[in-house]
DNA sequence: GATTATTTATACATTGTGATACAAAGCACA
DNA sequence: TGTGCTTTGTATCACAATGTATAAATAATC
C-alpha cells in the first residue's frame, strides 16, 4: 500500500548526485537507532543534529527520491528507513567474495559487522599455494582461477580486495572479468576500473596523511 | 635553499579546500611509485592518468601551494614529493594511541602499513579489566584512565578508535579531553567532535551500502 | 472552528568545485 | 638563434552543491 502523495522522482529521469547516494546510508543508520529507541517520528532537524548537517540538506537529498515527510510533523521513522533501504538495495542481502587471505583478509572475513547488514562473505580466494585449501573462519580458501565459476554459482555480487599492493590491480582485473560490478579495495593504491564498475577504497593511511595537515 | 620561482601561496592567507588536502596524499603515493621506478620527471597528464582525473585539476591543486613545475617539462618527481610531504606534515613521524583492544584493535596494531608511513602506534588502551595488563603485539594495554597522562608523556597526536559502537562517543570525548586533535574512527557511527578536532571514519559497511545502489 | 506552532518541499541565491582555454615559459633541434 | 613542440599556471566559464527563504500542509490548542 503506497500513500497517494508519494510522488516517485527516482524514476531515473536524471541521475542522483553521488554525494547524495553516499549520505543515504548515514540516514539509514540514524533512523535505525531512532527506531530501536522507540521513536516513531523524526524531523530533518533532529537528523541534522545527529549528523552535523543542515536540515535543508537532508530534505533536499530525500526529495530526489520522493516525498516522504509530512509538513508540521516530520518523517515516519520506520517508513523512511524502509524506503531508503529499498532505494539503496538494502532490502535484500548481498553475497561477497574476499580475495587475499593474509592478515588483512582474515580480519575482514572475521569482522562481525558485515553479516547483520546483509553482506555475506561466501567465498575466499588466494593465489598462494600455501593458503589455498585451508579453511579460515569456516571458509574454504579457493584458487583465484575458480573466481569466475564461483561468481556465477554463488551469485557473488561484491568483491573485496585484501591482497598486497603489487597484486591488487590484477586481482581487480580478474574480478571485473568475472563480472563483479562492485569492488571494495583495501590495497593502498588507486586502481583502474572500467565504466560501470563501482570502486570504493578503504585506506586508513590516506586518512591519516590528510589529517596531519591540520595538526602542526 | 629555496628556488626563487617558488612563490609560496600556502602562507594561510586563505584556506585550502578540504577536498584538495585529501587529494594530496594520492599525489604523494604516485610520486613515490614513480620515484622508485627511477623516473625523474612527471607531467600532470601522467599523474592524471594514474589517478583518473584531469591534468588541470592536479595543476590547480598544486597551485594552491606554489609553483612546483617547469613549463614544457613537468614536475621533478623527488622535489614535488618532498614538497608535498612537507605541506602535509609527512616529513616527520606521528605517534598514535589505539583505544579498544578487541579483534579490530588487534588487527589495527598489527597492521604493517602504518609504521613505514611514519605513523607509530605507541600506546594501547582498553576499558575492560580482562584485557588491561595484557601485552598485544608488543604493546602493554593500559587503562583508559591513563590516557591524558600518556598523551603528554609519549607525545601522542593521533587517536585511533576501535571500541564497540556504544562506547565510541565516550572514548572520543576522552580523547578530545586529553588534547588529541586528530581522530581515526573505526566505529560505525558519526560522532560529535568540537571545532578544531579532525575526524576521519573508516567504515567499510557504509561504503558497501552506497555501492549497492549502483548494482541492480 | 479559528489561531498558532511546526515542519516539509521547493524556489532562489550563493558558494564551491571542476573543466576549458590559452598565454607564458621552457626544451629540442636544426 | 629561431622555430616548433610541450607543459605549466591561471583566468574564465560552467555547473554542482549547499544554504536561505517561504508557501503549503499538518498538528495542537483554545
Amino acid at each position: 500500500m503506497t500513500t497517494p502523495n508519494n510522488t516517485d522522482n527516482s524514476s531515473s529521469e536524471f541521475p542522483v548526485p553521488e554525494v547524495v547516494i553516499q549520505r543515504l546510508p548515514l540516514y539509514v543508520r540514524v533512523l535505525t537507532q531512532y527506531s530501536s529507541a522507540g521513536e516513531e517520528i523524526i524531523s530533518s532537524e533532529q537528523l541534522g543534529i545527529r549528523l552535523q548537517m543542515t536540515p535543508a540538506q537532508i530534505r533536499k537529498d530525500l526529495s530526489y527520491f520522493g516525498r516522504f515527510g509530512k509538513q508540521g510533523r516530520g518523517y515516519d521513522v520506520a517508513m523512511l528507513e524502509r524506503q531508503l533501504r529499498e532505494i539503496l538495495g538494502l532490502d535484500r542481502s548481498w553475497n561477497a567474495a574476499v580475495v587475499g587471505m593474509g592478515r588483512l583478509g582474515r580480519a575482514v572475513v572475521s569482522y562481525p559487522g558485515f553479516a547483520p547488514e546483509g553482506f555475506k562473505i561466501l567465498a575466499a580466494f588466494d593465489t598462494s599455494a600455501d593458503i589455498v585449501g585451508k579453511t579460515i573462519s569456516g571458509l574454504h580458501v579457493q584458487s583465484i582461477s575458480l573466481l569466475t565459476e564461483l561468481v556465477k554459482e554463488l551469485d557473488l555480487k561484491i568483491g573485496i580486495v585484501t591482497v598486497p599492493i603489487d597484486h591488487a590491480q590484477e586481482v581487480i582485473d580478474a574480478m571485473v572479468q568475472a563480472g563483479i560490478k562492485s569492488i571494495l579495495n583495501y590495497a593502498p593504491l588507486s586502481p583502474q576500473v572500467p565504466e560501470g564498475v563501482t570502486l570504493r577504497g578503504i585506506d586508513p593511511v590516506l586518512s591519516l596523511q590528510s589529517m596531519t595537515y591540520y595538526i602542526r
